[in-house]
DNA sequence: GCTATTTCCTTAACATGTTAATTGTTGCGA
DNA sequence: TCGCAACAATTAACATGTTAAGGAAATAGC
């Protein structure tokens, strides 16, 4: 009766945080080069991927809270990898958009990238890929839509 | 020939953040109100299940970087949650023990992390949950011994 | 024994995560 | 139009993640 919790070594919040350090090593050691952040890295490739995006919309797609969000657009812009332009038509908002050099990170880099993510696809088989892709998504609160 | 990379909807250190995230809300909306956070909850379940541990595999099996299980070791100690003892054969170690006051809390919340853990499992089905716990070890460096 | 190396841990510095409070703006209803 | 709720973004405060450097104790060789 007495509930006796998971044993850590099988613990599903321990075994994210594992997989994500597994996964996220090789790409920060590929970024340690460029000076940019993890984070950093993912609002370039958002933006790149979506175009300009509102600051609502981008810390959504680039799943960061918004006081981080405030951080990083500051020091992004300081090294010019982004825009920050305001909405005239309703001066609470505010557009993020990707400059030339944000870019160029971008395109130097995407090969590596896309090499580091098929070496996992290959280590785990396509189907074992998608697998957990789709569990990994019903764990996560906003993908109902 | 672009290699195109993955859109960041399907990519895996996305996925893993957004279901570390999904994961750990109920989780930390439950430790809120003890005070302590989700990571000092992972030291407790650790030397509670293993018993007084050094610092080294303590921090291995709480996933916690040394400099953050330093200051989070100052911190229980300061909240009376663990004790810190040298080792006085080497003095360089140290090892860390949980506290009646520490084992407390764990009791008190043992049941209501275990329906948590069961409700994502119960959502999955056993069988993908052990799955996803499997794919997920695959992609930790660490767990190829 | 004595130095160089290794090991265990701590500090430091900067960036992010997390929650709460605050500041500007807009919109709306009395 | 005045006041107030709602909204977008920032700031604040504290804790952790991450990498690098530092410090103290043990160990290996010579």
């Amino acid at each position: 009766m007495t509930r006796s919790m998971p044993s850590t070594s099988r613990s599903l919040p321990i075994a994210l945080i594992r997989a994500r350090e597994g996964v996220m090593q090789p790409i920060r050691e590929m970024l340690s080069k460029t000076g940019i952040t993890e984070q950093q890295w993912r609002v370039l490739r958002v933006l790149a991927e979506y175009g300009p995006l509102d600051t609502t919309t981008l810390a959504d797609r680039a799943s960061l809270l918004f006081p981080s969000l405030t951080r990083i657009a500051t020091t992004m812009r300081n090294k010019g990898l982004i825009t920050q332009t305001r909405d005239e038509t309703d001066r609470r908002r505010q557009f993020i958009a990707i400059t030339p050099e944000g870019q160029k990170i971008i395109d130097d880099h995407a090969e590596q990238a896309a090499k580091i993510v098929a070496g996992f696809r290959a280590k785990l088989g396509d189907d074992h890929y998608e697998t957990l892709l789709d569990l990994l998504g019903q764990l996560d609160p906003g993908s109902r839509e």
